[in-house]
DNA sequence: GCCAACGTTGGC
DNA sequence: GCCAACGTTGGC
């Protein structure tokens, strides 16, 4: 099992809107990095859904129910997406600056590399958030 | 609204 | 292959 990091304006696409459609489709990933990510994912893995830009906070976990398939918004190149549901919504939203003032989450990609959609996140920073929530 | 960070594109 | 120009993302 892995946890991951995955990031969406609430604008385009919110915790709310993949509550109401059950099961979403993560797709319009364009970076080379967030895609190789999202081909890792496998069935059962968790991942902490982020607002950014509006919000800046983590508001709940999501879990992969189907691994990486074509990409059909992506008229060429090889794209891929992954389906997710909502697993658990966090009680208490997990905000950028109490990440940055927590010492064990200062390695996160969200922090070094803000503009990675999908990222990978270790057991320990998941745990960390996920106590953080309650 | 501004700007830093990053990715992509295209001229050479 | 290098690098300047440009576009996008996202925090502030």
């Amino acid at each position: 099992m892995k946890y991951w990091l995955i990031k969406s304006e609430p604008e385009a696409y919110s915790w709310d809107d993949l509550e109401n459609e059950i099961i979403g489709r993560w797709d319009g990933v364009r970076n080379y990095q967030a895609r190789n990510n999202l081909k890792t994912m496998q069935k059962g893995d968790l991942c902490l859904f982020y607002h950014s830009v509006t919000g800046k906070e983590i508001v709940g976990i999501a879990e992969v129910v189907n691994e990486y398939y074509a990409d059909t918004t992506a008229e060429k190149g090889d794209w891929v997406c992954i389906d997710v549901k909502t697993y658990q919504k966090l009680q208490k939203p997990v905000t950028l600056s109490q990440i940055k003032s927590e010492e064990k989450l200062n390695q996160m990609a969200l922090l070094k590399q803000s503009r990675l959609s999908v990222s990978p996140i270790t057991k320990d920073e998941f745990d960390c958030i996920i106590s953080m929530g309650q």
